[in-house]
DNA sequence: TTGACTTATTTTACATATAAATTTATTCAT
DNA sequence: ATGAATAAATTTATATGTAAAATAAGTCAA
């Protein structure tokens, strides 16, 4: 094999070890991801989805901002619309109008929201705990480590 | 503090790692899916969703039932129903009758989508090079292993 | 002031996901 | 053979996500 192929074959090896990454990080997302949003949906009639905005909520007692709402689950404006529209149907949360600023207000938890919160959080480490039952601690922190680490070397947004 | 109070107080610490795996894996698999994604959407035309639907179209040149596709992607059937549909749309896959099983057929990668999935493999492969750019090889292959380490110690589906 | 930007949010059109019901075809015990 | 159960796929209703356009309110230089 020539020598500039073998370049080559260091990259291609490098290349491959990183879609592996990804697609490790999709596989483990993917199992968690299901099985919690199924277990929360059937347990508490919560989706993760759901459980996630209201987690913010929780954080916040004097409410944040749509915007800051979005910009805390990652997701679009617009996403965050239809979300709270479907929370405030079933009178989890509600809006507080800003007297500062006639654009924006502020969401919050309503106390029904608080309650069920409450509830689902448990569901929520319940499901967890289950699930990694036969992960030592050391594992764990393990993990939180290095996926801290990769995430801080992300190159992002180039 | 009382002895019960300390083991709980080990039970809560186990928990809260718990917790912050599953939110440093969500972190990191928003961060690569949302850039991933907008990339590839953005320079082929292709979202993610269907790069991973035609990846697997192309490791099966033989084709594939819809429910194998839908097991290989983890969606339910009905996703991958509407998916085909889009993609048979923009003439990337068919359709193939099967003359064993009426109900069933192979859906397979037009000539057309063979063209544009080695264009978009080399632009998911471009994105995730310099998004994993700063991450040395023995940090990437660490990660693989305590990630399908960790996989392997899943209790899922109770 | 006013007109140009900027900011906060919603709306629209569409893609992607689920669960449950439905359709159509196959299998298998009787 | 036939009727019940099973299996493959689609359809329906709904949730969750995006990008882009629209709406409405605030800011600020000239």
């Amino acid at each position: 094999m020539r020598p500039e192929i073998e370049v080559l074959d260091h990259v291609n090896k490098q290349e491959k070890e990183q879609v592996r990454v990804w697609l490790s990080i999709m596989g483990i997302h993917s199992s968690i991801f299901a099985e919690l949003n199924r277990k929360l949906s059937d347990q508490t009639g919560i989706s993760l989805t759901k459980f996630d905005a209201m987690a913010q909520l929780d954080r916040y007692p004097e409410g944040i901002s749509m915007g800051e709402l979005s910009s805390a689950l990652r997701v679009t404006n617009g996403n965050v619309s239809g979300l709270v529209s479907r929370l405030i149907k079933d009178d989890l949360v509600f809006r507080e109008m800003s007297q500062e600023d006639r654009r924006s207000f502020r969401v919050k938890l309503t106390p029904t929201g608080k309650a069920k919160f409450a509830q689902a959080l448990k569901v929520h480490q319940d499901v967890l705990s289950d699930m990694f039952s036969k992960v030592a601690p050391e594992e764990l922190s393990n993990t939180v480590k290095m996926l801290r680490n990769l995430s801080s070397k992300l190159a992002l947004e180039a």
